[in-house]
DNA sequence: TATGTGTTATAGTTGAAGTATAACAACAAA
DNA sequence: TTTGTTGTTATACTTCAACTATAACACATA
């Protein structure tokens, strides 16, 4: 599979599948509707138990971003959306605030950050772009 | 002091000082210069171990937003400042990419994300304005 | 009936987070 | 010199998250 992971990062490994799994919805990798390996087959691929790969699955599914069908397995959701809309958007912005508060913080030039933002996203700067 | 700190979360509290204090130096409310409390002042304002509030202080310093005398104290950096200046700026421009994949995955529009970015950073969208 | 899903239960190891005490080194002030 | 304050270090302990290991269960399908 795609995934790669890094066990001597401090980051838990059902975050970096969870996170993973995240990017390749976003880069269109994953399909809505496709399927994902069985709990027991991804975790035999990376070699970690079972259950921290269960676990990676369940927090997807309660973020809204897959489905799982007790036969069918783990599908990425046919529209991906967060069971509370508002409350996340509420805490998006918040997770925005506190990274632009640090690179303030260290003086990094609002134009920078901004420059930043727009190499991250893929967004144009104006609203006369796409 | 200015802290709030929320027992029940799961953000360790030696995280939630650090990100306290780099809101407030964002915010203009601590200046550079500005001392911050003793080790052992600020855990027992808080209710903490002395420890604690000592991990925070090493983090921050090892940041590049706190300086640390022996005797002084705990002092805002005059021009706080990361140690690794272009890894700290790749490091960003990560988080602010998994932002956005995480955004982009639930569906959330790009003119929407965009103007929560606005929203949280406080910028213009054009240049032609500060 | 056999196999492959996710799910649940139990028990164990490892390491981070936090606490509790104590002591040390360095400087400032009484 | 003594006292007090600073950060620092050391040790030991508790609690809990992360992860592993095994086993069993419920459900559907081939």
């Amino acid at each position: 599979m795609f995934l790669s992971l890094d066990f001597e990062s401090e980051v838990p490994i059902y975050q970096q599948i969870r996170l993973q799994v995240i990017q390749g919805i976003a880069s269109r990798a994953l399909a809505p509707g496709e399927s994902l390996p069985s709990v027991r087959q991804l975790a035999s691929e990376i070699g970690v138990n079972l259950h921290t790969v269960n676990k990676a699955y369940q927090i997807l599914r309660d973020e809204g971003f897959v489905v799982i069908h007790r036969q069918r397995g783990v599908l990425i959701a046919e529209h991906p959306c967060p069971p509370d809309l508002a409350g996340y958007l509420d805490d998006l912005k918040s997770r925005f605030a506190q990274l632009v508060a640090e690179a303030k913080a260290l003086g990094i030039k609002p134009d920078q950050i901004r420059k930043l933002f727009v190499e991250a996203s893929g967004f144009r700067l104006q609203a006369s772009d796409s």
